[in-house]
DNA sequence: GAGCCCATAAACATAA
DNA sequence: CTTATGTTTATGGGCT
């Protein structure tokens, strides 16, 4: 019966325009770099100068302790060629780590290192406070002054003052990076308990896993200084490269075998800091009573590593150890203008020896302990997965604060286009918390599935997946500040169709977001004034002047007229449905599907728990989640399991034009579940989202 | 790259 | 006059 008819009107146009004008306006700031790199360089930093005392503090505690080893051995002397350094700083600037581990062993006992260490943290971290805090006010003071002395001049020079204030603030700011970076590297030692309050975001990420300039730093150790200044250069870099601000030049100082590897950590870092120091010993130690070639198998595994001694590959126009100009042994980084030079220093500094051995050792040790991190995390993300789709292998009820942020990013991540059990690394943690849209999809197995294309489906409008979802993460999303994966449009629709009588007023619309979604809690102005922009900007939601005012309602028709053309599951049932009758059939063969693919997952326990599981889930959950609203609803007598699709069309009696459009989508669940849910996972879904909905209703 | 969809912001109108 | 409710336009981002 009757249909389209006075409701083909003509879309508003404005999106159009918009389209084509939204090309033009794109402005990067990158100002803000511009300005620094001219400034800071040209004296030397206090950074600098900090690790200029380090290294001399290391070297000063390298001869120490091979003093002291005088006679236990003598192997590892050609680690002290470098000269030797007064150094003004105490001994207890050295952290252990500095010290090649072997040495470490070989000359302390267990106890001793022990007590060391204890007494050499306290001192350092002390020494290291204390360093900070004289470097900031220096450089507070100067900064101070400039300003003073800038005061009295003209504006013209203001620019210039900016400038400078500028470069000194960022200073500071990279003070307190390194401040916070060493603070990092001795907790992650063990040495200090404490955290790192003023985190900049990008580290904390990291801070768990080996980062680049623990890696750096290790190497330092196992390699030995290469020079003071050298050593300045280094660590200068590893600071820029660590504040935000990195530039391409410092990138491509950063060590690349290494350092891009990301690997976001649990909070609890898997081995301990200290017990990686005691492998790492033990390996060492190992090694040392070894032959040292075998063991260069492991290491050939990480392809980017390879090098060594090896000159087979010296003529290649690219080094995987030289870039840009540098050296890429570990911790070695010297300057080499072309590739001539470059091999000579390779077979010079880093031959065939036993700190050339040690230090590929200890590089094997790294990519190990990646690798072992590679595939915990990735063991991780799997059972993360895993709980997400189908129902949680424990008992952590979903609604749990998850991370939003990361478990967000991992869904868009996710929804990409991984194959389900697929695992893939976790790419980067920094993924924009709220990325709308596709955002916390993945709180519920419809959205992980998501797949390719899919996965806008779901979460975006067309489909009703939204009860399913709704239903199965409504405890989530009521007390979770998680913004829901669907659509204003979808949502209040949504509402609307949950109501009595399938309509609301705006208030109570209003009423639903805030009562449903923890997220509609806050920023009111906004996302009212979105809801009422879709009110008005769609044409499915129709406003019906009623006797106490106006209401909105649903017209299912043009609702579903916005479903892509993809949603091609069945078009001839498709056009059955939508040409009107056929409820009772439709339920019918509704419930058969339903009833089918049940039976049919309950084969494949992973789709069962994908689709069907949700499904039926949704058949006890979902009524209770959302019949707080709806009660009256089921007054109707929708209440029963089977029931439903009717209810939406039959209930609307604001409305003039039948909704039994919705059946269009109903079809589509129907041939989906038969035909997809035995095969794809992520077709089924997109379609087996309807299913819930209807039931819900 | 175009086109579409969506979110967001905001100006404006109108009724309560 | 203020507020709530609607309408419309503009802009930008993401996706196909």
């Amino acid at each position: 019966m009757m249909v389209e008819s006075a409701t083909e009107t003509i879309r508003t146009t404005p999106s159009n325009q918009n389209g084509v004008s939204s090309l033009s306006s794109q402005s990067d700031g990158g100002g803000r770099e511009g300005g620094s790199n001219g400034d800071t360089n040209g004296e030397i930093s206090p950074v600098d100068l900090l690790h200029l005392q380090q290294q001399q503090a290391l070297q000063a505690a390298r001869q120490f302790i091979l003093q002291q080893a005088t006679g236990l051995n003598s192997p590892s002397s050609n680690e002290i060629k470098q000269s030797t350094v007064q150094v003004p700083v105490s001994m207890a600037m050295m952290t252990p780590q500095m010290i090649t581990p072997q040495q470490m062993q070989q000359i302390l006992s267990p106890p001793q290192l022990q007590a060391l260490l204890q007494q050499q943290q306290a001192l350092m971290l002390q020494q290291l406070q204390e360093y900070y805090k004289k470097q900031q006010e220096q450089l507070h003071l100067q900064l101070l002054a400039q300003q003073q002395q800038q005061a009295g001049k003209q504006a013209k020079e203001q620019q210039q003052l900016g400038n400078k204030q500028l470069a000194f603030q960022q200073q500071l700011i990279q003070m307190q990076q390194l401040q916070q970076q060493h603070l990092l590297n001795l907790q992650r030692q063990g040495l200090v308990n404490i955290q790192p309050s003023q985190g900049a975001v990008p580290i904390q990420s990291l801070q768990q896993a080996m980062c680049p300039t623990d890696l750096q730093q290790l190497w330092k150790d196992v390699a030995g200084i290469q020079s003071t200044e050298e050593a300045m250069k280094h660590e200068g870099l590893d600071l820029t490269t660590n504040s935000s601000n990195s530039t391409s030049y410092t990138a491509s100082k950063v060590s690349p075998q290494i350092s891009h590897h990301p690997l976001p950590n649990g909070h609890n870092s898997v081995h301990t800091p200290k017990r990686d120091r005691a492998r790492l010993f033990e390996w060492i130690s190992s090694f040392t009573k070894e032959s040292s070639d075998d063991h260069l198998t492991p290491y050939s595994k990480s392809a980017p590593l390879q090098s060594t001694h090896s000159t087979h590959e010296e003529h290649t126009a690219s080094h995987p150890l030289y870039g840009h100009g540098e050296c890429k042994w570990p911790g070695c980084e010297a300057l080499c203008e072309d590739m001539g030079q470059f091999i000579k220093h390779l077979n010079s500094e880093h031959a065939l020896d036993d700190r050339s051995t040690a230090q590929c050792r200890v590089q094997m040790q790294v990519v190990q302990q990646l690798e072992i991190q590679l595939s915990k995390e990735s063991e991780r993300l799997q059972a993360m997965m895993a709980h997400l789709h189908m129902r949680p292998s424990e008992p952590k009820p979903f609604h749990q604060p998850l991370n939003l942020a990361s478990s967000m990013s991992m869904s868009k991540r996710e929804s990409e286009g991984f194959p389900e059990g697929l695992p893939h690394p976790p790419t980067s943690a920094a993924t924009p918390i709220t990325p709308m849209r596709q955002g916390p999809s993945v709180i519920s197995s419809s959205s992980l599935h998501g797949v390719g294309h899919m996965r806008r489906r779901n979460s975006d409008k067309f489909c009703t997946p939204i009860a399913s979802e709704l239903a199965q993460n409504c405890e989530f999303y009521k007390n979770a500040d998680v913004r829901p994966p669907f659509t204003y449009a979808s949502l209040i629709r949504h509402a609307i169709l949950e109501a009595p009588d399938r309509q609301l007023t705006l208030n109570e619309i209003y009423n639903w977001f805030t009562r449903m979604f923890a997220y509609f809690r806050r920023n009111t102005a906004t996302w009212k004034n979105a809801v009422r922009h879709n009110l008005s900007l769609h044409k499915c939601f129709v406003r019906v002047e009623n006797v106490k005012g106006a209401v909105w309602t649903v017209d299912e028709v043009e609702y579903q007229k916005r479903r892509p053309p993809k949603m091609t599951g069945s078009p001839t049932l498709v056009k059955n449905m939508i040409s009107g009758l056929g409820f009772g059939s439709l339920n019918a063969s509704y419930q058969a599907a339903l009833a089918e693919s049940t039976l049919g997952l309950l084969n494949s326990p992973t789709l069962m728990n994908n689709s069907t599981g949700a499904s039926l889930n949704m058949l006890h959950i979902g009524h209770d989640d959302v019949s707080s609203t709806v009660e009256q609803v089921n007054s109707n007598g929708s209440c029963s399991p089977g029931l439903s699709p009717q209810q939406y069309g039959h209930q609307i009696h604001v409305k003039e034009e039948p909704a039994e459009m919705e059946e269009d989508s109903r079809p589509m669940s129907l041939m989906a579940s038969v035909t997809q849910n035995m095969s794809m996972p992520g077709d089924e879904r997109d379609m087996e989202e309807e299913l819930p909905t209807e039931e819900l209703e």
